[in-house]
RNA sequence: GGUGGGAUACCUAAGUGGCCAAAGGGAGCCGGCUGUAAACCGGUUGCGCAAGCUUCGGAGGUUCGAAUCCUUCUCCCACCA
């Protein structure tokens, strides 16, 4: 009983290409085993992976099976696609410890639990790993034109450039990529692969493939890469990638950067990212249009992603300790409830007796990592921007004390608007 | 293996003996206005309160003085074979 995926799809803006204008009606039709690939040269997925995770799901939750490939074999080579440099290769030993970590995240949105359509994981070392070069460039290599390989955007701006070559090793990419479709035609019954937009040639060539070694029709499916107005980049954050990982960015930090989504993209952002429904997000841009300050929109946003991705629980934590740290004063905090609020800020801890004769908020703040050198510290506090307690504080020779403490030990720093800190004093 | 080009701060890119702690742009950071938005405006981005100190791929040298000249090493790229 699948249901029309591909207008539902096509309605979130999800859709940047297809291969062939009846995988609509083919998936409203008949149920369909799906895979994407997940690259594992970090040790976690970030916001596009998010996309792909969240697309296999749609696609679990309209009925077809999905197939999410780890990428151990493609990835001890290397995808050139989008890239202007030569990848730097892994090793075998890390590429396996990257997919433990990226099979749990994958394991938290889609379903793997039996059932008529069950989700499996597969990694792409073992098929790809056991190949030999001889039979590989007979029954594969032979199906690829170097002259249309060449042609290809990512390998042709490589060859252009002045400043970068490609190596024969990622020039093969494309082949491996291909052969991992016809082998999970061959052994799934996979007839549709989706991805990121940048993987549309590995796709269709994947596709050719299938064609012309097994007669069948398959299917590709991209989405948009996501992307800031302006060509900034919109799955970094401040300080970086934004990752799935909590060690890596911890929930709060996942769910500030949600909330700090420009206007003009929330509502991109809640298609993409949530499961909500057209009428309620539609609702949501109508908050935004008409009461902006409220910030319904975003809020939702957070709140949604940050519970797929980390758990309801985290979620809500997320959400009180931005409403305490941006909303009321902290001072009037109990103990606990302060240190919740604080648990993903980073913290360190100083010796009680080093207030006696009060230290200096120069020396804390460098201490905390919110500055670099005394002198940006100075910086920082001169142009108003560095908080005691929230509070903010100008006097560049400020000393801080006993006084100055919560609870009796604690000192909440801040610089700017969103960066705190916790030094605990014991 | 040969020939040529290159390595400058977060990125990009000027600078080819003193006026260089090093232009410009991007990006970041702080502030202002706002709504933890955008746009815009102001400030800022080696260390030091300062005198001054340490930087221009590494090492050594020439010079009163080097990012700039010489030697050598490492790495990168292109072309040829």
């Amino acid at each position: 009983m699948p249901q029309d995926i591909y207008r539902e799809l096509q309605w979130r803006g999800l859709i940047h290409q297809a291969t062939d204008p009846e995988l609509g009606r083919r998936l409203a039709q008949e149920q369909f085993v799906l895979y994407c690939g997940f690259d594992p040269t970090a040790d976690s997925l970030h916001l596009g992976g998010l996309i792909q995770l969240l697309g296999l799901r749609r696609m679990q939750l309209a009925g077809h099976s999905p197939i999410a490939v780890m990428g151990g074999g493609t990835g001890l080579i290397g995808d050139p696609s989008g890239r202007e440099s030569e990848r730097s290769l892994l090793d075998p030993e890390v590429l396996e410890a990257n997919i433990a970590d990226i099979r749990r995240q994958t394991e938290r949105i889609v379903d793997f639990s039996p059932g008529a359509s069950q989700a499996i994981l597969v990694n792409n070392a073992e098929w790809l790993r056991p190949l030999k070069l001889t039979d590989f460039l007979r029954d594969i290599g032979k199906h690829f034109s170097v002259n249309q390989m060449v042609a290809r955007d990512s390998v042709r701006s490589r060859l252009e450039s002045r400043e970068q070559g490609i190596s024969f090793t990622e020039f093969t990419y494309m082949l491996l990529q291909s052969y991992d479709f016809l082998h999970l035609y061959n052994q799934h019954n996979c007839r549709l692969q989706i991805g990121g937009s940048d993987q549309w040639g590995n796709i269709t060539y994947g596709i050719e493939l299938i064609r012309k070694v097994a007669g069948a029709e398959a299917y590709g499916l991209t989405s948009p890469l996501i992307e800031g107005l302006g060509g900034a980049k919109m799955g970094k954050s401040v300080g970086g990638n934004v990752w799935l990982d909590p060690a890596k960015t911890s929930p709060y930090r996942f769910y500030q950067h949600f909330i700090n989504v420009d206007d003009a993209q929330v509502g991109q952002f809640l298609r993409f990212f949530t499961f909500l429904g057209k009428e309620e997000i539609e609702q949501l841009e109508g908050s935004l249009r008409g009461a902006p300050q409220r910030r319904d929109a975003h809020r939702a946003l957070a709140r949604e992603v940050t519970t797929l991705v980390h758990g309801l629980e985290e979620a809500e934590r997320a959400e009180r300790a931005s409403q305490a740290l941006f909303g009321k004063q902290i001072t009037e905090l109990a103990e606990p409830e302060l240190l919740d609020v604080l648990a993903d800020a980073p913290s360190s801890r100083r010796p009680h007796s080093s207030l006696a004769q009060g230290t200096p908020l120069v020396d804390l703040l460098i201490e905390a990592g919110l500055a670099t050198s005394r002198k940006t510290a100075r910086e920082f506090i001169g142009g108003g921007g560095v908080y005691i307690n929230n509070t903010k504080e100008t006097d560049v020779d400020r000393s801080v004390g006993e006084g100055d403490l919560l609870h009796g030990r604690y000192l909440v720093l801040r610089r700017g608007k969103k960066n705190h800190h916790l030094v605990s004093f014991g």
